[in-house]
Formats: C-alpha cells, structure tokens, sequence
RNA sequence: GUGGCUAUGGUGUAAGGGCAGCACGAGAGACUGUGGCUCUCUGAGUACGGGUUCGAAUCCCGUUAGCCACCCCA
C-alpha cells in the first residue's frame, strides 16, 4: 500500500531546498559578523512553555498546537514558534555562564495544525534570530538594519516594514482599560468575533477586516497616545536610529502581534505579491518573558523569517553545471575510474558517473543533460593504450591524456576555474 | 475550523455520456565508441471509494489532496 504525507506536510526539494540553503548561507553571513551564534534547539518541549509564554487567549495555543502525551503522562508540544523555546535556552545557558547578553540564530521547523495554503504549511520553516540582554533602541534599530540587508542579499524587492509600539506592561495595561471603554459602548456595531476579542483580548480588534469593526476601530484610541514616558523615549530614539542607519519603515498604529508577549517595538515584514499569506517576518521586543518564565530579568528582542514564503519571492538561481563526466566503458574501466573520482571529488572538484555500464552515447547524452563541462572517456580501446580521452563539451575538442598522470592533470586543468 | 473552486502519464494539457490523445521530459535506437539538432520506437495517466447508465475521464454522492477567500500568521 502507498503511505503518503500527511497534511500540510511537504517534502522541500530542489530547487526550493537549493533557495533555503541560500536564505541560511546569506543569513549567516550577515549574522556572524554581528556575533551571533548558530545554535540549534528542541522541537520538542513541555506545552507549558507555550500556554504561558504565547498566551491562553490566542489563536496558535486555543487550537493549533501538535500536543502530544510522553510515556510518563507529561505533555509535550511541537513548538508553533521558536522564541519560547529560546528564551527557556537562554535561561539555562546564562545560569551556566553568569553572561547576562546573548545573541543567536536558528533555524528550523515550527508546527502549526492550520488549515494548508499556498505560504501556510503545518510544518513549516523559520530563521529565528534572538537577542537577550539589551534594553537600548539601538538594538532594535540594528537588528532591523540587519534584516534590512538580508533581504536586499537576498534580491527581495518591496518589501515592506511595519512598525509599532506597543508600549510596557504598563502602558498595556492602562492602554487595555482605555481600549475597553471605548469598545464596551460600541459593542453592537462590531462583529460576532470581536464582541468576544473584546473581553479576552480586545487588542486584537484591530486585527479585524470587517467593515463595521473597521469604522469602529479608526477612532480608538492608539497604543502610541497611551505609552509612558519611557517607552515613547524608547520609540523616538529608535525611529532616530532608524534614520541614522537608514532603515525605511512605516509607521502602522494598527499593528498587534498573534502573540501575548511582545513590549515596546513590535514589526512585521510583508510583501505584496504572496496573496492572503503576505507576512515574510515579524517579531519585536519582549523584555517580561525572561523573567515570566523564571529567569532574571532580562530585556530581549527577537524575530522570525518564514522560509517558504521567502523562497516563494526568490528568483530561481540557474543551477551550477557539472565539472566533469566520467563515462567508463565496462567493468575494468570502472574499476580504474572510481578512486580517480573519489580524489578529485576530494579537491572539490564536482564528478559524476554512471556505473551502470550504459553506451557511451547515453552517457555522453547524460553528461550533456548534467551540463558537464569535460567528459573524460575511458574504454577498452584507451585501457590498451593507458591513456584517457578528455573531451571538452563547450569547446567540442578533445584530447588524449596519458592515464598514470590524469589526477594531476585534471587537477590543474579544472581546479582553479571559477 | 468555515466557505468556494479544482483533480487526466513525471510536467503542461485535449477528449464534455461512446476507441483516453498531444507536447515536453524520460529510456532505447537511427550513427556498430562521442552529447546538443532531426527522425523512429518504448515505457508511463483519468486521485481514492461508491452510485446512475447498455456504456462514465465526463453526471451524482462521499473521501483525500491542492488552490483561493475567511480565520490566523512566518
């Protein structure tokens, strides 16, 4: 019987494995001259961190977590999203080493039981990046600036940047109360949703489409009138740095994250031409979640990047073509090919061979189809003679070489291209 | 989770109650040891399960999956 994947769960292939590989090359690259390090963290982890960190009320915890019991009656969770996983990590890394900063980036898969669309999966990919222990704007304003240039890496063109504060736990507490009374008297002109989003979680109001709740939410008052004088410090001093680095953003009032624990700066990265699935990136600060969880506390921002819709974006790079072709000509060829190709394999040097003992023709087909750029010919008529026929597909010239010598030849003949 | 649309070789498509065809790709050959162009041949398909009918790719129902919107979000 055939087994297939289930639901939401894709296998990545070439070319779209080829784009994430470039993504995390280029990512890392930007990222380590910044002192970042690359770590790699659980999948797995107790469904606590989740209900607590992410909050009770929202969408992802409610109803789309990959919950599942272990032997010892303990429950555990496919994480959603990678910050809570993080912070726990830096938790118990800074009891370790007594370094209150850390800066890391990861990357891997999150799960999320939604309903499947083009740029949705329930397993999905993101590049996290997190940093602990930094209250200063000018941490924001970097990690902006250095997402800024991967995407300009990257080719990605029209990408905007989002950009909110949603102020302490404080001013977010005065702002919910403000918010609430505003809301509570307008409640009948506001949708089913929102008359509910209202008590739990009235911030999410703004998230609305609908028409009523729009007009509604157009009048409310904004988190930016209800910050403390900190946090509007917090705001000008990153919009400033922001210029300083020369990071274009827009100012988008409106903007409430899918999770509880973000303060102050919180953004997001979209795109025009992904349809409904229009984030790339989002994230913020989130400087009480350290210290929710156990940990001293310690201010922290972070972001997440989604794979799969960044790839969507990508122009697709033309593949590089093959250096050589070995077609060997029966059994005793083979025998003298393959440690030939173990070696210049070893210099880096990309070969590839058919030990299936086909014509030459469809191996020269084959060499052609890899867009090899030398095919190096070896059959009886060249064992006799102790010599190999390396053919230069692009050229169309070819010519013996005496075999004793052909590691060092093809060495020094297709090594140092490119 | 809700609603809509869709499902034919590996890929892209035709057949709209009556013989499942075409193109590309793949494999072999024409060229007996040399790729690309050309030609020939070969393999490969109606997502799955029911129903209507003399007869179903085609009509109906269910399932599954994909896409789109909602929702949500990366």
């Amino acid at each position: 019987m055939k087994i297939s994947r289930i639901r939401g769960f894709r296998d990545v292939v070439s070319p779209e494995s080829d784009q994430y590989e470039k993504i995390l090359r280029t990512a890392e690259s930007i990222l380590k001259p910044a002192g970042f390090e690359r770590v790699f963290l659980p999948i797995l982890e107790p469904t606590e961190l989740f209900s607590r960190t992410i909050g009770e009320t929202t969408d992802i915890v409610e109803k789309e977590m990959y919950t599942l019991m272990d032997r010892n009656e303990e429950s555990l969770t496919l994480r959603p999203e990678g910050t809570a996983g993080a912070v726990r990590a830096y938790i118990e890394h800074s009891e370790k080493n007594q370094d209150p900063t850390w800066k890391i980036f990861y990357y891997g898969p999150m799960f999320r039981h939604e309903r499947p669309q083009k740029g949705r999966q329930r397993q999905f990919y993101q590049l996290g990046v997190e940093i602990f222990g930094w209250s200063s704007p000018w941490v924001d304003a970097e990690l902006l600036s250095l997402l800024q240039e991967l995407w300009s890496r990257l080719g990605l063109k029209d990408i905007q940047l989002r950009l909110n504060s949603l102020g302490c736990s404080k001013c977010r507490t005065d702002y919910r109360k403000r918010l609430m009374n505003y809301l509570l008297p307008l409640q009948n002109r506001l949708c089913a949703d929102c008359q509910r989003r209202i008590e739990r979680n009235p911030l999410r109001v703004f998230d609305c489409k609908q028409e009523g709740c729009r007009s509604v939410v157009h009048a409310a008052p904004k988190t930016l009138d209800s910050l403390c004088e900190d946090c509007k410090g917090h705001r000008s001093r990153l919009l400033e740095g922001l210029k300083t680095l020369q990071v274009s953003y827009e100012e988008d009032p409106s903007l409430v994250r899918g999770l509880d624990y973000y303060t102050r700066t919180a953004f997001e990265y979209t795109s025009d031409s992904l349809g409904a699935q229009n984030a790339i990136a989002a994230g913020g600060r989130y400087d009480d979640l350290v210290s929710q969880l156990g940990g001293r506390p310690t201010p922290a921002i972070g972001v997440a990047a989604g794979l799969e819709r960044l790839s969507l974006l990508l122009q697709p790079d033309k593949k590089e073509g093959l250096k050589l072709f070995v077609a060997a000509l029966g059994e005793r060829a083979a025998q003298e090919v393959v440690s030939l190709i173990r070696n210049l394999r070893n210099v880096g040097i990309s070969v590839e061979w058919d030990s299936e003992g086909k014509s030459l023709k469809s191996q020269m087909r084959r060499a052609d189809r890899l867009q090899a750029h030398y095919v190096l010919i070896l059959g009886d008529q060249e064992l006799q003679k102790r010599e190999g026929i390396l053919r230069d597909l692009q050229a169309q010239t070819q010519e013996s070489i005496p075999w004793e010598q052909s590691l060092k030849i093809l060495i020094d003949k297709l090594g140092s291209k490119r």
